[in-house]
DNA sequence: GTGCATGTTTGATGTGGATCAAGTAGCAGC
DNA sequence: GCTGCTACTTGATCCACATCAAACATGCAC
């Protein structure tokens, strides 16, 4: 990888405060590659030989199970994915797949773990990120087991309000099937849901979604602060389930 | 706290290899504790002032949203919990409560996280802990999302039969309305699945289950390593969401 | 434009599992 | 023993959601 794109990694929180050193430790070996969409780039269950890092584009974690299929969670950039595998130099429990052309940089497993080694406060930039990974799966856990289809549906379009500025129009991020897979429901039902929010003030036009009534929808989510993303928010999602980070962040610095 | 109760806390991978200084300065200002059974330890939405480690008992680990609940995560001795949010210094997103009499090691926060900045070995530690209940979380939520009722009983069954060392009986560790809930069902359809098994080759008396056909048992569940913790093991089950670690170190150290 | 693939919606139907309700077993206290 | 409490089971019913199937849209290749 060249120098400035090395710099490009700092965008995310891992490196943002890492030293030139520790950075130039982490990323040796790092490749910067585009792939085109619809690429499978790992396996569940291969041995996780880089830390992926999304620059660019859209990538879908999913696993199977006999013969099903879900998606667990969707990197945006700039972000990372299968950290906690690497941590551990285990086999990764997710699959990745672009959705779309995308720019992803590779770093070699062994540089992060002998950067953690050497530099303190990289590791603790680590455990950080995978707390706020940790905390993201248990948000993700809580939406499934407490909440039904329409519930889940309406908090994710609160989530996509606040992301984008809490305007009166969202736009769906992927194709609906892949947001049907990851808020755990078939195409169908999903379909289904969008209709019967039609009646709360819900638009819905291809990707494009009008809410006219947010707290008609605000009745159906009961949003809450220990499951969503809803709170205002100076920065975007860099994927549905690490967004921890910068909320704790946001909370310190406030917004700044 | 004591100096020897100190030292129990080294049970504790993260603690395991910890220089005494290190130690000394993460449990500064601990306290040990008894609680009696169904005691509340923490409210979700709460700050994290401390890190609990559960040396003696049984703590169930929930989650409320809408009047209902649901059982996260069981902590065993000896494991610790809230360590996502005592990194990250934010509020709690689990409950937790004593299913019966338990002896509990509260650190204080503020400890952990200077033992991190000081000691990258620590930190380290702190991360592989992390990335371990980051997985158990990635594996909950595929078991959630991807297999039905009597799978995941079938999976839990299993599960007990590789922790328990194989044999034919397995006892269930806590009331079954906690593990219907830990496996996402109600008491009824737990009691319906269990029944259901009973055709093939599983008796429930109580507590006691009795695996008279593992195969039988295996075809209902597919069980699968990417999310089941079903493989040989040496060590005991800590905690149903961050048993990650020590199957990596297991296979690090063939199982010594 | 036509043709074809892919994604989405709509309709009909089925079912896994929840809910409601009653009954039973186990156990502590007396 | 009896009483009361709690956990669990069993039965009847219901409903949210999945499944199956067909129609409909959208976009691209040509």
């Amino acid at each position: 990888m060249r120098e400035t794109d090395i710099e490009a990694l700092r965008q995310l929180p891992l490196f943002e405060n890492a030293t030139a050193e520790t950075l130039r430790v982490a990323t040796a070996g790092a490749l910067l590659q585009p792939f085109p969409a619809e690429t499978t780039l790992l396996i569940e269950g291969a041995p996780s030989d880089c830390l992926y890092v999304l620059l660019d584009g859209q990538v879908e974690l999913h696993a199977s199970w006999n013969g099903s299929d879900t998606v667990l969670s969707i990197a945006r950039p700039v972000s990372m994915f299968i950290l906690a595998a690497i941590v551990l130099d285990a086999d990764a429990l997710m699959s990745a797949r672009t959705l779309e052309r995308s720019l992803i940089a590779m770093i070699p497993g062994d540089a992060v773990r002998t950067a953690m080694r050497l530099d303190p406060h990289f590791a603790g930039a680590v455990a950080r990120e995978l707390a706020g990974g940790y905390r993201g799966m248990v948000r993700s856990t809580k939406n499934i087991k407490l909440r039904n289809n329409s519930a889940r549906l309406a908090n994710y379009l609160l989530t996509l309000r606040a992301a984008g500025g809490f305007g009166a129009v969202v736009r769906l991020p992927y194709d609906k099937r892949v947001i049907a897979s990851l808020l755990g429901m078939t195409p169908e039902s999903l379909s289904r849901s969008f209709s019967a929010l039609g009646t709360q003030g819900i638009l819905v036009s291809g990707p494009v979604v009008t809410i006219r009534d947010v707290s008609a929808l605000e009745a159906i989510a009961k949003p809450d602060p220990l499951i969503d993303m809803h709170a205002p928010r100076c920065a975007e999602i860099r994927a549905d389930t690490d967004a921890e980070i910068w909320a704790s962040e946001q909370t310190r610095t406030s917004c700044r």
